[in-house]
DNA sequence: GCTAGCATGTAAACGGTTACATGATTAG
DNA sequence: CTAATCATGTAACCGTTTACATGCTAGC
């Protein structure tokens, strides 16, 4: 997902380590900001396999920048990543919502409704907190505060992205 | 994470390790159930910390059960994280959610509110996606269609959250 | 002089997933 | 007879966090 991540900035405009570190920590507003320790590994890795080029720039303060840019692997990559998801990355929604960022990339609109649709059916199966019988509990019945709160949240975000998702769809469509 | 899913749910009664992995299930909606491969080793963890008692009893198919249940140890551990969540559990929605669902664990109201305030503060700082120039960017002026419908959301999210945070906190102080 | 920000990286530890392994019972 | 469900576990791998390490510039 990280990878992801870095591609699909990268798709965007070339850019160095600490710039992208900056960008994932906007996209994520400041909840799960990347540690070095996963993005300079990560970025390496994504150099390694032919998917980044870099050259080197002065920095403005100190250290040299690795400005690092997109090759035409790494941005077929990037299209196929975001053509066929995973099943996890449907499912989870911080995931979704990575690949919701940059799902602008794929040229084809179809190829975004079928990943929209693709939620659209997870979204279906009624989203809830504690299954009991395997059924869904409704939130006036929660056993307790904390876990109506958990599920009246879960409904207003459920139902918001359902909405979300049925216009874009149609939007798309036209 | 895990390991608090875990004693929270045998905070409530004894359980066998599929039954755990069942409830673990319940828990997250089918978005993410969690593996054996993480489960039974997080468990050992447990019993070898002394947090975690066992029986056996006859399985109603297959293989015996391994009845689990809390010690005095792994009730106050539990608590002990409930009441003092580390920043990232109150941050992270995910983790927070986790949280909620045991909180009723813990015996004094005041240590419940103390929690709900937490994440209450950080919810005050305006959550957005996408900062440009630090300043948060609105879902209007997002880019493109996705990103109009990630701020949307999670705009919706922390509405619903600000709104049953307040009357929870509200209801507990009385 | 010091702190914050810029800029890059490595190593150990941790927690989790995936795949492997076993085996019994029940429903189709 | 076969698949699903019940029930437990291990081993290899993978990505991330945390901590460590370096060093320069700008503003207070």
């Amino acid at each position: 997902m990280l990878e992801l991540t870095i591609l699909g900035f990268l798709c965007e405009q070339p850019l160095h380590g600490y710039e992208l570190k900056e960008r994932i920590k906007g996209l994520s507003g400041h909840v799960r900001p990347v540690s070095d320790g996963a993005l300079y590994p990560a970025i390496n890795r994504l150099v390694q396999a032919g998917k980044l080029e870099q050259h080197t720039e002065p920095g403005t303060g100190a250290a040299p920048r690795r400005i690092l840019s997109l090759t035409d692997t790494g941005r077929a990559d990037l299209l196929a990543r975001l053509r066929a998801p995973k099943d996890v990355e449907i499912t989870d929604g911080q995931r979704f919502f990575t690949l919701l960022a940059f799902l602008r990339h794929l040229p084809d609109p179809r190829e975004q409704v079928a990943v929209l649709r693709r939620r659209q059916d997870f979204l279906e199966v009624p989203a809830s907190f504690f299954y009991r019988d395997g059924k869904p509990v409704r939130a006036e019945n929660a056993d307790d505060l904390f876990r109506q709160g958990m599920l009246r949240i879960a409904r207003a975000t459920g139902a918001e992205e359902k909405g979300w998702l049925a216009e874009a769809i149609a939007q798309l469509e036209r």
